[in-house]
RNA sequence: GUGGCUGUAGCUCAAUAGGUAGAGCACAGGAUUGUGAUUCCUGGUGUCGUGGGUUCGAUUCCCAUCAGCCACCCCA
């Protein structure tokens, strides 16, 4: 292969894509500000022990998705494959996660997992992750999914993602259940497909959610969940829908929801779209009360929900949602040597003169008529022209480009204070 | 990891029952010796994804490989 190309499943994202990122993450930073999340910023490599203890032995991200290599001193570390593993451990760390105290944080980054690519799954993508320390909900439980909502409502998404809870008991409910179904199923073994073989070792508890229409009657047959749910984590989950309700949150309740990495505990959920093909959730998260402990910190219950930047860009994307495009002001266009000697000086001052100029100044030549197509394109408000008559006269001359009206022609020492009025700029005004 | 489809100019695509390729858009210059649309004229580029095989000759046929897309699986 003669060309260098990038590695696959991990994607650039160029120039003309950004501003549905910026709109994305402009929206997320308000919102966590608004609901007093702090942001912080973590290592996008851990040791694999960390991963392996968390998220679980036995799951398809640990046992085939991670890039894990050996350091130089043969210690194992992994790319991150989810921010909630490497957040905990943070937290331990500096002393943070304490019993009787509270913390909300968020941040963001990229993340990686060998998957087959596919619409929506990248080897490497981006996720926004919200996690809550030391508080049991179920009200936590709420803000989370009403953050999450606000966002959806800010982007203009509402109608296009749906909310699925479940709840999955306590680690000891979960576990028992979790028993009762191998049971079960091992005793039809005979009725399962090769999917659900394997998935018995790895996760029974998603046989129930097999697409796989010959396998409903077992599945209709196997055990319930909720028959299997400690009290406590039944009441949680009642208290979760009632209040819920009582702020107007739609949702349904899907029994086969299941997380696949094993911290998770009771509240579980996930927003949902069918626009984006197979890869139908956009965030997801749940409570994982003993995730803490697991990794050496005190006990102390959390909760966490993760998005996938990627999809929620698409969906922008998908519905023609309007991108953030970044305002222009001025676009300078030069004639000669002299020109281009004076217009740069000039911009410069300008720029002194006037915070928040958004002044493209042009580079590379070209005739006229090339440089005011460039300026048309731009979508600057005006042009600014400098040929050899004004360089002469010591002055520039303003055409507006996005709406009727005559081109003034102004001297050098009054430009900066004519263009400041006529674009209307305070210093405050930064869209 | 499994299966299906695809890969030609910067982008979207066409063509050649095997004889080394075109169009639109975009870009640059001009008609308009200093003014954005439209129109018209002019201009260039392709290792036809990569490697190998068959053939006098391969972009076309065969094999492999890489990548993308779609689904399974899994998940954000």
């Amino acid at each position: 292969m003669s060309t260098l190309q990038a590695v696959r499943g991990m994607h650039d994202i160029l120039p003309e894509h950004m501003p549905y990122w910026s709109k994305l993450e402009r929206a997320l930073c308000d919102l966590f500000a608004a609901y007093g999340y702090s942001e912080m910023r973590l290592p996008i490599v851990e040791k694999t022990e960390l991963f392996k203890r968390s998220i679980g032995e036995v799951t398809d991200i640990v046992e085939k998705e991670m890039y894990s290599f050996d350091d130089r001193n043969g210690e194992s570390l992994t790319l991150r494959p989810e921010g909630t593993a490497g957040c905990v451990r943070a937290g331990i760390e500096h002393g943070l996660i304490q019993p009787q105290q509270a913390h909300k944080w968020w941040y963001s980054g990229a993340m990686f997992r060998h998957e087959r690519p596919q619409k929506g799954r990248y080897r490497q993508f981006h996720q926004v992750g919200i996690e809550a320390f030391g508080l049991e909900g179920p009200d936590v439980d709420v803000e989370l999914i009403l953050l999450t909502r606000r966002l959806w409502q800010v982007l203009g998404l509402s109608a296009v993602v749906q909310l699925e809870i479940n709840t999955l008991g306590s680690s000891e409910s979960r576990h028992a259940y979790r028993a009762l179904l191998v049971e079960y199923f091992n005793a039809h073994r005979d009725r399962l497909d090769e999917d659900s073989v394997r998935r018995l070792e790895r996760n029974p508890l998603r046989i129930l959610d097999s697409k796989n229409p010959d396998l409903k009657p077992v599945i209709e047959a196997a055990p319930r969940l909720y028959d299997s749910l400690d009290e406590a984590s039944r009441t949680h989950f009642s208290q979760l829908q009632e209040l819920l309700q009582a702020v107007g949150v739609s949702f349904t309740v899907n029994p086969h929801l299941v997380r696949g990495l094993d911290y998770y505990n009771r509240t579980v959920f996930e927003w949902k779209t069918d626009r984006l093909g197979a890869q139908a959730a956009v965030a997801a998260g749940g409570r994982y009360d003993g995730l803490v402990a697991q990794l050496g910190g005190k006990p102390v219950p959390a909760i966490g929900c993760a998005l996938g930047m990627e999809r929620v860009v698409a969906l922008l994307q998908e519905i023609g949602a309007a991108p953030l495009a970044e305002r222009v002001d001025v676009y300078m266009v030069m004639a000669g040597d002299a020109a281009l000697r004076a217009g740069l000086g000039l911009a410069e001052q300008w720029r002194d003169d006037i915070p928040g100029l958004r002044m493209l100044v042009n580079t590379g030549g070209g005739s006229f008529k090339a440089q005011f197509r460039r300026a048309d394109r731009s979508a600057a408000r005006w042009a600014v022209i400098l040929g050899d008559d004004e360089v002469r006269e010591q002055v520039v001359t303003l055409k507006p480009l996005r709406e009727q009206g005559e081109q003034l022609r102004v001297a050098w020492a009054d430009a900066s204070g004519t263009l400041k009025s006529l674009l209307g700029l305070t210093t405050s005004s930064m869209t």
